[in-house]
DNA sequence: CAACATTTATAAGAGAGGAACACAAACCGG
DNA sequence: CCGGTTTGTGTTCCTCTCTTATAAATGTTG
């Protein structure tokens, strides 16, 4: 069936055990080995094996414990090696750019921020501004680190397979190669991977946010637009060519009024940012800061930001409906201004589901906010550029450092 | 992070080459030994131990091959064992009760359909009469043949880890443990696994039907209700209790009518067949006939049923844009209704992608219709009902005629 | 009928994890 | 303070599975 049709070999085992255990540690943090071999289901000889490798490869380190307590020979605990291997992530946001050195493991290194100015959407500008992020947070690196991968968040509709943004309203981008534009500026040799901001945002929060070990999740995200991510068993789905999961443009309300995809009624002509304000009376091209201020307003019992939040509730409610019957998620995530109201408005989505969701998935859902903030994308791109390497570490068995770049060249 | 962890290990390879190779004969069909080399990457000489052992256990026959013309030896052609691992299949329809013998490679032997009388649905009766009917046909079968797993397709939502059915407002049916009922009327060794009529249909278009090969693939099966099956990456999505694809209770039409679910608005109130013959001023509980009669006025150009036809049309690209955003498939398949209607509001489904699905995914899906019939869902059964076998077929060392049952027992 | 192409058959080799046993390092109790 | 208990490491040998190498088999082609 499967086109590159795949028979199992010895090295696959390898692959696949190595690859467990590095995820395992960039995932859940410093394992002792005997907690591997209890995860892994492996015997002590195959971790043992397995950790050396991974050590000599600089990937990880071993440690002796700290006594517990507890009777018996203590366990070395294994820890992802914080001078291992480092990814750069970028983000393109709305109305910022940002950059991030982030270690396996997950800590962050080096992260910046700064404002996009309004007009300043050409592709190549863009790349330059961000391969100088990028410089400036290197050089406060150790000199010879190199990045293994680089991840790109952006807000737009990205074609994963050559980094090719379909389309991104918020720059007025349609079939923009950014993936080449960056490749072309930051003059790295590692793969440039770039991904939708919603589906890295939700990516981030299951791997290290407030959906931890759900397996099945929703992740929906309120901004100028509707994000959306959407994990499946585990796995985020992307669709046939990463353009998966955008709900923002689900059709709602058959009478509402034109998105700016073109199209009629879609969800976030009802739920996002301008659709929230212009509800409240209030400018509708205020952004975030304007939605702070409406939502302080309600939280102060202001009545038109009452009602202003009360329909976004419920639209946001009806379409998650749609999204619990389709999906049946054990948890639904709410990123950006959906997060933030959800304090306000959750007995009201919780009303629509109860009402339009069938019983049975209904039972088993729960909506919690995000946990990750406004870097969850920027996080959720170095997420994506480990992604190679935690798939095949041994694939990476990093020439780094000095004179190892040499004697291994 | 998944819990229950996995390493790998030799016996792993072996069961999932085995795995492989049963797979691909049993979706497409007999294969030369040589063949079998490509497409799994493996040796010849790991083919022919993976193949001896198949053989060994009886899933599979090698033959001669007659001769092609083409110079070298010949390779011989290994084919799934005719007189192999079967399943019984069991169908609960909206009015009808369906079963068959089914052979490992997709060969029906034996196929009963029967009418379900209207009112009879009690799940002790509809169980005794599924045993019958089981009984009949495999008392046509050879003496000593017992299927190795049974499976069962019913209209309603369903949990598939203990086989309850959840909802089946067809039968009235609530938390109903479907499982259970039959495991007891079946009297059968063989595991007994159950999940909806449309996830099934699904499944088979898409080993067995138009969606071969499709990898992620929508199923809209338009019945009295709207059924919807979802391929991911080859996978069938079922969510987290395997309630999902209940595509057919999307909210769409915030001001639509109230559905039977108890909510308003879901799809299946637009383009269900009961819409779409109430929209042409017949009676709505008209059932499959009367909608065929309709088709048949609409075809000779009868304004009412071309009317009635539009809208579900209409609504139906309403539905299918909403999805095609979220999931950005390579291909629709309708089936039931959806399927018949298809010739006629093709353009009218294609007009409102056009107009509502985000234009990159859009130029990627394709609509087409279903080609197995009426007994997809049964079908689909049945390969539900031979997925363990698919998944480990070592484990499967099929015990079977007579001696060599008693022999190993 | 000989040359060639392709595949099968068989045996030896290599990679990876499993099992068993001696030893090591912690706690516990008298 | 010292032996007993517990838990885990290190090491060696074994088993499983696929790969590699070589000879034999079975077709087509000229």
């Amino acid at each position: 069936m499967r086109l590159e049709a795949i028979g199992q070999r010895s090295e696959t085992v390898r692959r696949s055990n190595l690859s467990a255990i590095v995820r395992e540690l960039h995932d859940g943090g410093p394992a002792s080995r005997s907690e591997l071999v209890a995860r892994t289901g492996l015997t002590r000889s195959a971790i043992r094996g397995l950790i050396g490798e991974l050590a000599a490869a600089d990937l990880v380190i071993e440690e002796r414990a700290e006594p517990q307590g507890t009777p018996g020979r203590p366990s070395p605990v294994v820890r992802i090696d914080p001078d291992g291997a480092v990814v750069l992530a970028l983000e393109i946001a709305v109305d910022s750019l940002a950059a991030a050195i982030v270690g396996l493991g997950g800590e962050v290194f080096e992260r910046v921020r700064v404002d996009r100015p309004a007009g300043h959407t050409g592709v190549e500008g863009i790349a330059a501004d961000l391969a100088d992020l990028a410089a400036a947070l290197r050089s406060r690196r150790p000199a010879g680190e190199t990045p293994v991968g680089v991840g790109v968040a952006i807000v737009g509709v990205v074609r994963r397979s050559d980094g090719v943004v379909s389309l991104a309203p918020n720059l007025g981008w349609r079939d923009v190669p950014l993936g080449d534009a960056l490749a072309a500026a930051l003059r790295v040799d590692a793969p440039i991977s770039v991904a939708n901001d919603a589906d890295l945002g939700a990516l981030v929060e299951f791997r290290r946010g407030a959906a931890i070990g759900g397996g099945d999740v929703l992740f929906v995200s309120g901004e100028y637009g509707v994000g959306g991510g959407i994990i499946i068993d585990g796995r985020p789905l992307t669709g046939v060519a990463g353009y998966g999961g955008e709900v923002g443009h689900m059709p709602v309300n058959p009478i509402g009024a034109t998105c700016r995809c073109g199209s009629v009624g879609c969800w976030e002509t009802e739920v996002g940012e301008a659709a929230l304000l212009r509800m409240a009376g209030r400018p509708p091209g205020g952004g975030r800061p304007e939605v702070e201020a409406l939502v302080r307003d309600a939280e102060a019992g202001v009545p038109a930001a009452l009602t202003a939040l009360e329909h976004g509730g419920r639209w946001l409610g009806i379409g998650l409906a749609s999204l619990v019957n389709i999906f049946n998620p054990r948890l639904i995530v709410l990123g950006g201004i959906f997060g933030r109201i959800l304090p306000l408005v959750g007995p009201t989505i919780e009303h629509e589901l109860d009402r339009r969701a069938l019983a049975a998935p209904r039972r088993l859902v729960r909506v919690v906010p995000a946990v990750l903030g406004e870097d969850a994308p920027l996080l959720g791109a170095a997420e994506l550029a480990f992604e190679p390497l935690l798939a095949d570490p041994a694939g990476w068995l990093v020439p780094r450092r000095g004179q190892r770049v040499l004697a291994s060249a």
